[in-house]
DNA sequence: CGTACTGTTGAGGGTGTTCAAAAGTGGTGG
DNA sequence: CCACCACTTTTGAACACCCTCAACAGTACG
C-alpha cells in the first residue's frame, strides 16, 4: 500500500505546519500524525474542551481564536490564555481538565486522542523534545501573565494586553500595528483580572492620552508606541503562547 | 576504567532522586548525570539565578526552599513560584532569565550547565519525556496560580496559600497539618499579589474565624479544614451549565 | 425599525493600599 | 541574664483604586 504524498495532505498548506506538534515531523512522516487527526469546526462560543471533562484529547488550532478559561460555581471566570492559529492545547497532568477551551471566533482545529498521540511521540522522540521546548515557552508566557496579574494596575494591564496581542499578530506574520481584537471586553477583563467597565475606562484613558486610537471597538491603532510600552512595563517581550519559532535552543535535531 | 557503583553516589541518598531530572535515569546511568552536577550551597537570601543573566544553567534542589521572582526597575516584585526539595528551575526559552531565583532558607542544590545537560538528554530520550511531563505539571500549577491572582480576594488568596503549602508538605512525605512557612510575610504577599499588611490581616481574620491557629509567625495549625478549603476554592465545582451543552463536538467531518 | 447584545460613561461604595506606630522576635555584646 | 538593636509582624487610620450598580450609546441582525 502506497503512502499519500506529502503535497496531497492538507498539512502541506496548514498554518500550523511550522508550529509545535506538526513542526517536529519531516514531510515524509506527516501522514502518521495526520492519520490521528480529526478535523473539527467550532462556531464562536463552541467548546473544544470541557472543564472537568476527561483529559483525553489535544487540539491544534488551524484557524480562528479560542480562550482557555476556568470557572467557579459562583460564576467567576479567569481566562488563562488566548489561543491563536498554530497553538495547541490539552496536555495536562490531571485526569480531568481543570480548564475549558472555547472558540471566540469560528475555529478550525485538529483533534488528537492523547493515548494514540503519546504512542506516536514514543516513535518520534523529536516530538517529545519539541513539545518540551514549547511548554518551556508556555511557562515563560505564564510567568509574564502572573507578573501582570499580581503587580500591575488596571491601565498597565490593558496596555500590556494590547502590546501582547500586537506581538502575537507580528508572530503570525501580520502587521502588528492596527491591533485587531478577536475577543470581547468581557474576555479581556477576565484575562486581566478586571471588570468590563474598568477595561473600557482604561481604553478610553489610553485614547485620551493619545497612546491609541479606537477605529472601532475591536480595532485599535497604536499611536504612541513608547508610551504604550512604558505603561506595559514590558520587562521582556511576551513569549508566544504555545507557538514555536525556528529553534532557539543550542542543539538542533 | 571502572564506573562508580550507584550506591557510592550521593544521588542514592538524595531527596531529588525520585524527582524530575534524576528520576528519569536508571541507577546504572546516574553517574552520567552526576558527572555534570556541581554541588552548591546557598545561605538564605543567596541568588541561584540572576534576573537578566545569561540563561545557561539549571538547578535541582536537594534541600531547603527558594523562590522564583521577578523585579521591575521601580522595585515591584512578583514571586512566580516557591521551590521545594526535588524541584528544578532554570529552563527557559529566552536568552536571558526573565526571573531570578533566591534561597529563602539555606539551600543545597545541584547545578547543571544547560548545553551539557541538553547533550545528555539527547542520549537519554526518557529525560525529554520526563521533563515534558514535569513541565506539564508546572503549567497546571501556574494556571492554578493565575486563577488565584485574577479572581480571588485577599482572604481567599491567603487561604489558598496555606492550603498549597500544606499540600506541598504532604507531597514530600511530611505531615500536612502543622503548616510550616519557610518564607516571610513579604514573600507571601509578593506571591499572592498583596501587601504584607493585607496578608497579616487575612491571617488574623482566619485566626479569629477559628479556621487556623498561629503557633508562631511561621507555624500555622489548620483547625477547621473544611472552612479553609471552601475559602480557598481549591477545586472549581463542575459548572452545571457546561454539562448541558448537547453537542460537545459541534461539527464532525 | 425594533430588539438584543455589547460597550461606554457616571456615581457611590468597598476592599486593599499607603502611611504610621506599636508589639513581637532573634542575635550580639556588656 | 539582660539590654540593646535591627528586623519582622501586627494593628490602626485615611486614602485610592477598582468594583458595583445604573443609565445611556453604539452595533448587529431580523
Amino acid at each position: 500500500m502506497s503512502i499519500a504524498p506529502y503535497a496531497s495532505l492538507p498539512c502541506s498548506r496548514c498554518v500550523a505546519r511550522e508550529s509545535t506538534l506538526c513542526a517536529s515531523l519531516a514531510d515524509d512522516d506527516m501522514h502518521r500524525l495526520y492519520g490521528l487527526a480529526t478535523g473539527q469546526r467550532f462556531e464562536a462560543g463552541g467548546l473544544l474542551l470541557r472543564q472537568e471533562g476527561p483529559a483525553d484529547h489535544v487540539f491544534s488550532l488551524r484557524s480562528g481564536h479560542a480562550n482557555v478559561f476556568r470557572l467557579t460555581a459562583d460564576g467567576k471566570r479567569q481566562i488563562l490564555a488566548f489561543l491563536f492559529p498554530g497553538d495547541f492545547v490539552g496536555f495536562t497532568s490531571e485526569d480531568n481538565y481543570h480548564y475549558g477551551v472555547a472558540a471566540i471566533t469560528p475555529v478550525e482545529a485538529c483533534r488528537f486522542e492523547r493515548t494514540r498521540l503519546e504512542l506516536l511521540i514514543e516513535e518520534f522522540p523529536r516530538m517529545d523534545r519539541k513539545l518540551r521546548f514549547t511548554l518551556t515557552r508556555a511557562m515563560d508566557a505564564s510567568f509574564e501573565l502572573l507578573f501582570t496579574l499580581g503587580r500591575k494596575d488596571a491601565l498597565q494591564k490593558v496596555a500590556s494586553f494590547l502590546w501582547y496581542i500586537s506581538y502575537r499578530q507580528r508572530k503570525l506574520g501580520q502587521p502588528d500595528n492596527p491591533v485587531h481584537l478577536p475577543m470581547r471586553r468581557a474576555d479581556i477583563a477576565d484575562f486581566m483580572g478586571l471588570t468590563v467597565e474598568t477595561v473600557s475606562r482604561a481604553l478610553s484613558l489610553l485614547k485620551q492620552m493619545k497612546a491609541i486610537r479606537l477605529r472601532s471597538a475591536y480595532e485599535v491603532e497604536i499611536v504612541d508606541t513608547d508610551r504604550l510600552r512604558s505603561l506595559a512595563i514590558i520587562v521582556a517581550e511576551p513569549a508566544p503562547w504555545l507557538h514555536e519559532d525556528p529553534d532557539y535552543y543550542p542543539h538542533k535535531d
